[in-house]
RNA sequence: GGCCCGUUGGUCAAGUGGUUAAGACACCGCCCUUUCACGGCGGUAACAUGGGUUCGAGUCCCGUACGGGUCACCA
C-alpha cells in the first residue's frame, strides 16, 4: 500500500515558481541532429524564461544500454554551451536524475493508482504467436475481470507481472499543445498501456509524468512521436490530480535519402550524422547549433546569424514548425563557412593550423600564412588538407595545367617566362608580398604582357595545382625563395623540349 | 489498415483575408580579380488538389491526394 508520508514528502520538494524544463535522453551513445535541436529547444526555453534546465537519464530499458553513452551526451551539451542546473552530475533538489536510481518511486505511484482503480495487475503472458504478428486484436483485457483480492493474492504469491493504465472506454480527451494547439482522441482508442515492467521498472510513458511532476517541469519538450500518446498522460496526470504541463512537441528533422531521394526521419541505423559526426566532418559548434535552431523554427526576420545567448533571448515558441524539416548539409556548410569567415584571424590560424599540419609536415612552413590564405576560401575544415598540400611536396602534374585561356597561356609561352622569370627572382633580395609583386608586374609591364601571363606560369609551377589558396605572391612567399626556385627549375628540366 | 498531425520554389522559410507571395541555401549568368574563393549585381524557381464561405483567400471550412507519426514489458 502506498506509503501517504512517503509521497507527501515527494510533493514537497517540488519547485514552483519559476520555468524548469528538462532534457530527457535515453543513453544510447548517439546524439543525431534531432535530439539536439530537441535539447537546444528545451535549453532556449529555459534560459529565455529566467528558469532552470535540468538533464535526466531515461535509463529504464535494461536491454538497451550503451557502454559510455552518457557521457556523449555530457560532452555534446557542454561543447554546444548548454548547460544544466540540474543533474546526475551536478544533482538538484529533485534528485536522484538517472531514472533506474528512482525505481522505488514508480512502483509506490503505480500502487497508488491501482489503489485509485487508474491501473491493475496484468499477469498474462503474451503468446509466441502475439509476439511473431506483432498485430493481434486485444480485445477486452482478461485481467480486467480477475478481482482485486484475486490480483493481490497471485502478486503476493511471487508471480511476476505489469501494471497497466486502465482507460476509459467512452468519450474523449483533449489536450493542448504549445505548438500543434488543441488535439482530441476518442478514448476507445486508447490502449491499456503498461505503466510497471515485470522487472519492476517503469515504461517511458509512466516515468516520464512521474518525474516530470516529481521535479517541477513546467514545459515538456519531446519529439512529436510522442503526440499520440499525450492523451494517455492527461488521463495519468488526472488520476494523480496533478497539474498539467505546457507539452511542447517539436517535428521530426528529416533526412533525404541518398539512395531513393525520399525524406526520411533521421536514424542511426541508416548512418544519418550525429553531432559528433558533424564536427569530425570539419564543422563548427557554433554553426551546428545556429544552424540547428533554425532547422523547424523561424524567429521571422531575414537574419539568419545568431549566437546561442542571442537565441536564448529571441526564441519564441510561436515561430516553431509543425510540419517535419529536411536536414540540409548544404545549408549547415553555408553558416559554417560564415562562422569561418567569422573568426578573427587569430582564432581562425589556431583551428585551422592541426588541419594544415596533417597535409603539411615541413616545420619552415609557416601554417599561419597559410591559414591567412585558406579563411576566405574554407567552408569546412576537413577540405583544408588537400587544399595546402601542395606546400609539403610538389604534386605530380602536367604540362597541361600551364594552357590557360584567360590568361593567355600556353606550354611553350609559359616555360619561357619561366625561364626569363628565374634570374629575375634568383636576383630579388627580398622576399615579400611587395618585393615579388613588384618584380613580376614590371616584367610583364616590360614584356607589354598583362600580370595574368606571368602570374599563371608561375603559379602552376610552385603548386603544381590549377586552383590553389591565394596567389603566385603568396604562396612564393610562404615556400621561401629556394624552394620555389628548386620547383620553378624543376618544371624547365621535366618540361623542356 | 485505424487514429493523430502536416502540406508556400530542390531545401530552410516569412506570411495571421486585400503583397508585384519576403529572405536564405543550392543552381545559372555578369562584374571584380593573380587561379580559386570572398565580395557586388542579376536570373530560373512555390501557395498539393477540388469544392465552399467572402466584395476579396496562401491565409477560414469540407472533401481528395500525398507525406509524416503512432498502434512494444523501446524510448
Amino acid at each position: 500500500m502506498p506509503d501517504l508520508n512517503w509521497l507527501n514528502g515527494m510533493e514537497a520538494r517540488i519547485p514552483h515558481g519559476g520555468v524548469r524544463t528538462r532534457f530527457a535522453p535515453s543513453p544510447t551513445g548517439y546524439m543525431h541532429v534531432g535530439n539536439l535541436r530537441t535539447a537546444l529547444y528545451t535549453w532556449l526555453i529555459a534560459r529565455h524564461n529566467g528558469g532552470k534546465f535540468i538533464l535526466r537519464i531515461e535509463d529504464t530499458d535494461q536491454g538497451r544500454l550503451v557502454e559510455g553513452a552518457v557521457d556523449v551526451i555530457y560532452r555534446t551539451l557542454a561543447e554546444c554551451g548548454l548547460d544544466h542546473d540540474e543533474g546526475p552530475d551536478v544533482g538538484g533538489p529533485v534528485g536522484p536524475y538517472i531514472q533506474t536510481e528512482r525505481r522505488g518511486f514508480y512502483k509506490e505511484y503505480a500502487e497508488l493508482l491501482i489503489q485509485r482503480g487508474h491501473a491493475y495487475r496484468c499477469f498474462c503472458e503474451k503468446t509466441e504467436s502475439e509476439e511473431d504478428s506483432g498485430n493481434f486484436d486485444r480485445g477486452p483485457d482478461p485481467c480486467r475481470t480477475l478481482s482485486r483480492e484475486e490480483a493481490d493474492r497471485r502478486a503476493a504469491a511471487g508471480e511476476s507481472y505489469v501494471i497497466r493504465q486502465k482507460m476509459p472506454r467512452e468519450g474523449s480527451t483533449t489536450f493542448h499543445d504549445a505548438v500543434y494547439g488543441d488535439i482530441t482522441v476518442e478514448n476507445k482508442e486508447l490502449e491499456d498501456q503498461i505503466l510497471l515492467k515485470s522487472d519492476g521498472l517503469p515504461t517511458y510513458n509512466f516515468a516520464n509524468v512521474i518525474d516530470d511532476h516529481l521535479m517541477g517541469i513546467t514545459h515538456v519538450v519531446r519529439g512529436a512521436e510522442y503526440l499520440s500518446s499525450a492523451p494517455k498522460y492527461n488521463l495519468l496526470y488526472n488520476a494523480f490530480g496533478w497539474p498539467v504541463p505546457t507539452y511542447v512537441h517539436c517535428s521530426s528533422v528529416m533526412v533525404t535519402d541518398s539512395e531513393t531521394g525520399a525524406a526520411r526521419k533521421m536514424s542511426k541505423r541508416h548512418g544519418d550524422p550525429s553531432y559528433e559526426d558533424l564536427i569530425a566532418g570539419g564543422y563548427l559548434t557554433p554553426a551546428v547549433v545556429n544552424y540547428v535552431a533554425l532547422l523547424g523554427w523561424s524567429p521571422g526576420g531575414e537574419r539568419e546569424i545568431y549566437s546561442l545567448p542571442e537565441l536564448a533571448e529571441i526564441f519564441d515558441l510561436r515561430g516553431v514548425s509543425k510540419s517535419p524539416a529536411v536536414f540540409d548539409i548544404n545549408k549547415l556548410t553555408y553558416f559554417n563557412a560564415e562562422y569561418l569567415r567569422a573568426m578573427s584571424p587569430e582564432d581562425f590560424a589556431e583551428t585551422a593550423e592541426p588541419w594544415i599540419r596533417q597535409a603539411v609536415k615541413n616545420p619552415a612552413i609557416d601554417a599561419s600564412q597559410i591559414a591567412a590564405l585558406l579563411q576566405q576560401r574554407t567552408e569546412k575544415l576537413t577540405e583544408i588538407p588537400e587544399k595546402v598540400d601542395f606546400f609539403d611536396a610538389l604534386p605530380d602534374y602536367s604540362p597541361e595545367l600551364f594552357v590557360h585561356k584567360k590568361s593567355k597561356t600556353d606550354i611553350p609561352g609559359s616555360l619561357e617566362t619561366l625561364r626569363t622569370l628565374l634570374p629575375a627572382l634568383e636576383a630579388a633580395e627580398r622576399w615579400d608580398d611587395d618585393t615579388l609583386l613588384k618584380l613580376l608586374t614590371e616584367l610583364a609591364e616590360a614584356r607589354g604582357v598583362k600580370s595574368a601571363k606571368i602570374m599563371w606560369p608561375l603559379r602552376v609551377a610552385v603548386s603544381g595545382r590549377a586552383v590553389t589558396p591565394g596567389g603566385a605572391v603568396e604562396i612564393c612567399r610562404i615556400l621561401g625563395k629556394d624552394e620555389c626556385l628548386r620547383r620553378i627549375k624543376y618544371a624547365l628540366d621535366k618540361f623542356q623540349v
